[in-house]
DNA sequence: TTCCAAAATGACCCACGGGTCAGTTATACT
DNA sequence: AGTATAACTGACCCGTGGGTCATTTTGGAA
């Protein structure tokens, strides 16, 4: 009896993260997939059901892991402003290094926006990214930290600002530490840009 | 000789901004779109080229019109708090009225992200729109009105800002008038949520 | 060394949809 | 009415790529 190669799970999700980064959910193709493991087509299927299957999996992957650190990241600061500095720097560090499960990240908000993808997982995900940050924001406006915003809304606000501009640094190749984008944002979004 | 049916071209337009919009980009079959349109397939190839040639028509028309409008707001409106505030709530204005190019726009993000996909016309847009908000934030900040922040950069931002807003609004049913979520933007962006 | 079950392979199948074009239809002009 | 011309049609062509499975390879157990 043979064991099944350790392993090989992982292999096919690293080299389908960078496949899916690089052509898109449907400019994939499996082959490739396969090539970029060094493995035959059929054996991709062996352990992912279909391309579908293994996209979600990409997707659910990078995002557990975003949100992990995110929520670490929270429990570890102190007060509403250390707080979110925490939430956001953690958030410009994990994509600097997992560029392109950002850039996968990116595109699937896209996707699910004309497409109504009821992948469970996912969306629970996602909820629960907010849910957290929304806790935060509704701490700091009951202790008069914070000016008394919708908080939910503002979370979705904030995580779209992280997004802009994460996604800006990848566009026009990134230049400046994470520490620095860190302080421009704060100061954008507790101070604005007025007087 | 018999003239060509007048108007067939925007029909054809329409029909593809609405399936684009449902479907997204992989997801539309040209028939569909010809389904919508009440004609057969192949004539929809006596007006666009290809598929590709018909979505690029549909992101450039609208865009162009959000530019448009954008820009006789910017001009129409006095100061620098003046001008967000009708950039903000012209674009608020636009998206609610055209939700199915909104959705065409917001899924081309994504898409333009993963494929660097170079279409001439398109980039001159976005950068043009960026241009323009900039030059606003420049005065402002010339003017001592606004906090000395990189012009360039808090463009893209104020960009991310709306498109983030008026996402929410599709996603859980608008529910709120333009009006209202303008107050709502402006706050954030003018003072932040400090204090 | 032999055997066997499980892993791996890649040629093959086929549904799908973009794009074509020979044939059909409509209309302007004579 | 007749005809020429251009718009329109939709059956068809065919490249693509997801998914399959008969065959081969591998490696642990006897």
């Amino acid at each position: 009896m043979r064991q099944p190669t350790p392993g090989r799970r992982e292999d096919i999700l690293q080299a389908a993260r960078q496949v899916f980064a690089r052509e898109g959910h449907a400019g994939t193709r499996i082959q490739e997939v396969a090539d970029a493991c060094g493995i035959a087509k059929g054996t991709v299927y062996l352990y992912y059901r279909s391309k579908e299957e293994l996209y979600w999996a990409t997707v659910c992957h990078g995002f557990e892991e975003l949100h992990r650190r995110s929520r670490e990241a929270l429990l570890a600061a102190d007060g509403t402003e250390g707080k979110l500095r925490a939430f956001i720097l953690t958030r410009l560090r994990f994509f600097d290094e997992e560029r392109d499960f950002f850039r996968i990240y990116f595109s699937e908000l896209g996707r699910s926006f004309v497409r109504f993808v009821p992948d469970a997982q996912l969306q629970e995900l996602y909820q629960a990214q907010v849910e957290v940050l929304r806790t935060i924001l509704d701490e700091g406006i009951s202790r008069g930290e914070m000016r008394p915003v919708n908080a939910e809304s503002t979370a979705y606000l904030i995580l779209d600002l992280v997004r802009s501009r994460v996604a800006q640094r990848l566009h026009q190749g990134i230049r400046t530490r994470p520490e620095d984008e860190l302080e421009d944002l704060f100061s954008f979004l507790w101070q604005g840009v007025g007087q």
